[in-house]
DNA sequence: CTAAAATCTGACGTTGACGTGAGAGGCAAG
DNA sequence: CTTGCCTCTCACGTCAACGTCAGATTTTAG
């Protein structure tokens, strides 16, 4: 397939892709015109990519992560950068479900009808 | 106190905490010469707007956000805006969470004595 | 064969949360 | 008064993951 079809596939624009190559996180053979040609599963590696940017990680982290990934590599080195991102995802989480709990506890107190509703429009009502 | 103990206790940078204001997150008096003179509390104000920052929130986000923590406004429409971003953050979570699975699940096979080691370094040990 | 659509390679633009000087002024100590 | 540290206000620099525009080429449809 061509990289308009791998883009409509995996839902990442074109330029994305592009990008993704220039980073050395995706690989395609050529056309005799010099076209982009990737195979079936390249959407599934478009995926994998998109879920780690998504847990914000680094194209660098990325690039030093895939080989593990694709078990290319599995050394006591590479399982314990497996392990340290995994950590900081942890991390993460826990920083997230923090302001997450307290705009809940905001929204509680909001909600309870002892609140202080210093400025609530029921005017008209 | 002055913006460099402020910056002290709270961990944030004096630059930071001028970027806050400016983004109007933050308030300050002036002494006569023009120095930013600060309460004691601006530490908790800080490190909630950190809280907030570090659950991916834009500063345009958290100023909308603020006055409903602040329980100076309590209407429908700010209500809606808490339960918004606090739903924003679940979905975050949600996304690393996932990351974390691929990513354990990857360290788990890696782990695993029956895994496919290609590549293990074994060898002078 | 031709027009349209897709793709190519640069290369500059964008956005957010600051970093990093530059140059000038404020402030407590000796 | 002056030394030295802190603070002030511009204002440009940064970094990542693309967006976007330009001009040329390739591929597909008819």
């Amino acid at each position: 397939m061509r990289i308009g079809e791998l883009a409509a596939r995996t839902g990442v624009s074109v330029r994305a892709l592009r990008y993704y190559e220039e980073q050395q996180l995706l690989t395609s053979l050529r056309s005799s015109g010099g076209q982009r040609q990737y195979p079936d599963d390249a959407a599934d590696r478009v995926h994998l990519i998109q879920t780690l940017y998504a847990a914000g990680l680094s194209s660098k982290t990325i690039l030093d992560l895939l080989p593990c990934v694709d078990a290319k590599v599995n050394t006591p080195a590479s399982r314990a950068l497996l392990r340290a991102e995994r950590d900081r995802i942890d991390q993460r989480i826990s920083e997230l479900a923090a302001a997450r709990e307290r705009l809940d506890a905001v929204i509680t107190s909001s909600e309870s009808p002892a609140s202080g509703c210093t400025h609530v429009d029921l005017a008209s009502a």
